[in-house]
DNA sequence: CCGACTTTATAAAGCCCCTTTCCTAACCCC
DNA sequence: GGGGTTAGGAAAGGGGCTTTATAAAGTCGG
């Protein structure tokens, strides 16, 4: 059992006090206390830490009404850049990010049906991360570090891909093998806890203790923000909630059970749900989820009574699924994301919200709120990065090395 | 979105070294060292605070192999009681504890139905709570405090039960009505966080950062211990698993869903399935949970074929609830905890262990351990009584009141 | 029997963290 | 240009934990 130290507290508010920036820059230190509750002393301290590490500028002054004008300070958006990786199924996606984690390049590499070596996605990753470099004409020295996200189960400090069900991977070292291509600090997690950190970050889930990031995608299940961090799990692998049961013998699932939730709300579930019950549906592109998804966005969006029933099944099991997170964790809020929420997007969560209503008790119900994730791009490459941020962030903290002699070497910089 | 500060890790490390002394007493100081992973000088100062309080006791020294023996401490059993009181809906339970937490006496009330209107409760509690200290023969003034378990919805902080549903309470302030008729220090919490605290604290859930507790009565739900502390959620209301939905448009359930986990594996749940199985079972006693469920381990125990069936029926539905925790949390330990768990032990652990197995997936499913609860008596009670005993550690780390002058004061107790 | 060695416990000092308080800086208004 | 007002930094203070030094209390061997 871990115990907490002093310095936790110290880097929490750091992040905090970043991620006060980030969302409202430019701002005053005045605000930075009254966000976050901490004194101006330490505000101050901490905003003094970021300028030393560039990460933030001073940026003028506010207009005064009859006092000493407040600084403000903008996150410096060149002060560095962080990379975000999102390893899937089928592609790689790769965004270089500045330090206001505005996208300032993307790639992309598909991968061929077959290709599942680990050197091979590895040699995709290294290609797309020189890519955006290229393309962002940033200097190496300016890159913080990278991120990446790769499903299944993920040993962070190890940088091991413990299980990955895709490729059938078990304990590949990920984070070994692209050290060999990428010389940047690289930091490994998987798409759910990269959501999550998005969220908690940038997202719907920002000053928010508690919060579940509901992942919908080919592959579904929950980032779970717990006490205001992270819940890893003690295997590192909490959060399936894509297969926990919701209806005892039902649907077969990909994992080997019946009746998960993803079975029901994952994109194949989707379009299953869809052809039990259409089976001819023009809006079914068999073997293309994308394509399905996308088709039934457009109808539902044009009111099409056959998409708004498959919708309204899909919120029926989804609904079931989220009101049980929301009866056992009563989090604040449950954030929608991955690609399936955003292009289902307000339809699905209106009847989500009603499905919801039917299943959750009261009390948690009433406080929690369900929304779409606002971020706009691959959420998952932004988490990827912001973990990289945080392992920058992270490094302020270390402890400083006593220097032995006039030659002591300076402390070297530790990656993941 | 709370922050820690120091005096957190102060407190949480009392608590460690308190519930070390409590598990293996005699124990010396440089075994709670080695077991909390504290420095030697830490330990010294918490011992020197509990001793102060007279909550621990020098009792002697180790043999020594060749240097200053090590001196020994143990609980100080008579250096003060504390009170569980549990509040279910057809009984109160109240109990007086050592600090050894050892049960010095017993007393109980049975309400009648009908018997709802909090006064009723109340009065029963106050003369359930003045027979034990009568009992016992403690004075009143070694009284450290009491813990009250009530079902529902509870707030701790302001000792209000926001919801009840059993006896359809609203906002009802409980810990005001009971302080009229009981002065000690009072602690308001419900019984699924009383199980998990009593858990964590004394039984199969000390030591571990994630952990479940399953409670199983007649009403079904989870306490929920994250991160090294109990799991609140943001309205108090986490842990509501027994309203979760394992069959979706299954069997109506008294919160007015279907297919909640708690209406196969709570007691009338399992009456249930044995009905469903066995019309004419002599095992079934009509409106009769307690003698049911008796008659069903006593037949189980006996490999009587049908019960062991109803049992295995059971399993496959708390297995599959099980599992569904285990994907999500990813806990080291789940407990089967409160009095159906108790009375069906090994053989319905045995085959829960089999279902959780056909469901969780394999990592998470490896990493947790699910054991029948160690704690022999009222978990509810324990739990209860726990929360006073932090109550009275926690007044211990209170800032001291600035005296203002030579008559100041001394600071008051707060209790709740 | 007494000194040497070992081990424990306490005291002191150091470091980290946050907050409160005081003081100077910077601006508006009259 | 002074007075009032607000911002920001420096210093002091209160907690916490750890490392290091010192005192205490044994065993062991000569």
């Amino acid at each position: 059992m871990k115990r907490g130290t002093s310095r936790d507290i110290r880097t929490a508010n750091r992040y905090e006090v970043l991620r006060q920036i980030i969302a409202a820059s430019p701002t005053s230190r005045q605000e930075l206390a009254a966000a976050t509750g901490l004194s101006l002393a330490t505000v101050a301290t901490l905003v003094g830490e970021l300028l030393d590490l560039r990460m933030i500028t001073e940026v003028g002054f506010e207009d005064s009404a009859g006092g000493r004008p407040r600084g403000l300070v903008a996150v410096n958006a060149s002060g560095g850049a962080l990379i975000g990786v999102d390893i899937a199924e089928t592609y790689v996606h790769v965004e270089l990010f500045d330090l206001a984690l505005n996208v300032l390049a993307r790639a992309e590499e598909n991968m061929r049906p077959g290709e599942s070596r680990p050197q091979q996605v590895v040699s995709h990753v290294a290609a797309a991360a020189g890519s955006v470099v290229a393309q962002a004409g940033v200097e190496a020295a300016r890159v913080l570090g990278v991120g990446v996200s790769v499903p299944g189960q993920v040993d962070r400090a190890t940088g091991i891909s413990e299980y990955a069900p895709n490729w059938d991977w078990h304990d590949v070292p990920l984070l070994d093998l692209l050290s060999e291509h990428i010389a940047y600090p690289l930091y490994l997690d998987n798409p759910l806890r990269a959501g999550a950190v998005a969220e908690l970050w940038f997202g719907a889930a920002r000053g928010h203790g508690d919060a579940v990031v509901v992942n919908l995608g080919t592959g579904v299940g929950a980032g779970l923000v717990l006490g205001g961090g992270l819940h890893r799990g003690v295997s590192n692998s909490a959060g399936e909630w894509g297969h926990t049961t919701l209806v005892l013998d039902g649907r077969p699932c990909r994992c080997g059970n019946r009746g998960c939730v993803e079975a029901y709300v994952g994109a194949p579930g989707i379009m299953q749900n869809l052809s039990e019950l259409f089976p001819h549906s023009p809006l079914l592109h068999a073997d293309d989820q994308t394509a399905t998804i996308d088709a039934l966005a457009v109808a539902v969006a044009a009111d099409d009574p056959a998409a708004v029933q498959v919708v309204r099944e899909t919120a029926r099991y989804l609904g079931a699924g989220i009101a049980n997170l929301i009866n056992v964790l009563n989090p604040e809020v449950v954030v929608l994301s991955s690609w399936v929420a955003a292009r289902l997007g307000e339809p699905l969560l209106k009847e989500v919200r009603e499905a919801v209503a039917r299943h959750a008790l009261q009390r948690p119900l009433a406080a929690g709120r369900i929304v779409v994730s606002p971020i706009p791009s691959d959420p998952a490459c932004l988490g990827a990065a912001t973990f990289a941020l945080e392992g920058a962030l992270q490094s302020v903290g270390q402890r400083h090395v006593r220097r032995t002699g006039v030659g002591a070497r300076s402390r070297t910089a530790s990656a993941g």
